[in-house]
DNA sequence: TTGACATGCCTAATCGCATTAGTCAGACTG
DNA sequence: CAGTCTGACTAATGCGATTAGGCATGTCAA
């Protein structure tokens, strides 16, 4: 009654794209993807390649949708403001999105798929221009960039995880986590 | 020839440890161990609970492990100093054996499991002491030690996976880190 | 309007891995 | 020496990925 157009590989990644928030990004099979999408896994073959296709393509969706998120989080903001900001968005989104946020942890090296690898990189790319911007000299760009990642990073796993045993308030604790990061930003700027 | 005496359950341990760090953690499935041990994988019952019991005692194995490097490490050593050996041996385990260090990984909540959650806590016992000796004060141990533990991991996460795509030293960005966050430490003590 | 062609889905079949059931031989004990 | 226990084995089931081959429907030119 429905579909007359067929489905298109934008439905199958949306399809594993709620398949990974919802029940997580390891979950993610064609056989659950298919049946998502209402159609039998050999038929995805049309549209993707293989599960290692719908991987790919989510990790790539994944990208975008971080980087979109953080550069409307910064937007209008400057200096440590920006970044606070940032953090807490990256945060944010990490909790909201679990699936779509595990897809962008593939491990991709430069030469193989260079599309995803731009678009990963890419997607730090607001934290870059905001430590940039809030006086980080030149030659300490990178290293910031990749200690203030790498927090981030760890803190949000870590939570994801259950790694965080003790009563204290997890929030709280990120909130330190970003003003000792941010103290270390203003120490070199 | 050889075994009389049949496989243990470290024989599966270790099979499944020397599997992890070869080729990775999510290679390990219970037809390689079985090959490994040299046995047929309905076998390994008799000694695991299945492949989810294999990879649960190879996370208990990998806290043991990260605490006794991680204690041995800080051992003679004293405030900032304790911390930055802390913080490389950190690194250095992830690096030599990341399919362990992968298996530490496994999510596990208060409820179920309290062995494995108990060890994987235990595993950080010795940052946290160093805090403590360092100076930190009471209220801050818990933050500060997520924070030190998140920048650790997830700067190790990320080097495992090629996110750092720079040119620039991924060891001085390393040493960089450790520096912020105990720059962070110093200014609380 | 019609018939060749392309598109997209389907069924059938294969393969690898996890897991369960049921069997068997050898080591250990009384 | 017989009984029993242990630990390995083969057989069989089920599930997910993937490939091969076939069928229906919609497009488009003559």
């Amino acid at each position: 009654m429905a579909r007359k157009r067929g489905v298109t590989e934008d439905d199958v990644v949306d399809a594993a794209a709620r398949i990974a928030d919802s029940i997580g990004h390891d979950r993610v099979t064609l056989a659950a993807v298919a049946a998502e999408v209402g159609v039998r896994p050999p038929s995805l073959y049309a549209h993707v390649e293989g599960l290692d296709g719908v991987r790919r393509l989510l990790a790539l969706r994944a990208a975008e949708e971080i980087e979109r998120a953080l550069s409307e989080s910064a937007r209008g903001r400057e200096g440590t403001d920006a970044l606070r900001a940032l953090a807490h968005r990256y945060r944010q989104f990490a909790r909201e999105r679990p699936g779509l946020y595990a897809a962008a942890q593939r491990a991709v090296r430069p030469g193989e798929d260079d599309e995803l690898y731009r678009a990963l990189g890419a997607a730090i790319v607001p934290v870059l221009e905001a430590l940039s911007q809030a006086g980080v000299p030149r030659e300490e760009l990178v290293h910031i960039t990749r200690a203030f990642r790498s927090a981030l990073h760890g803190f949000v796993e870590l939570e994801r995880a259950s790694g965080f045993g003790m009563p204290e308030s997890v929030d709280e604790s990120f909130a330190h986590l970003v003003e000792l990061i941010l103290s270390g930003v203003r120490g070199l700027a």
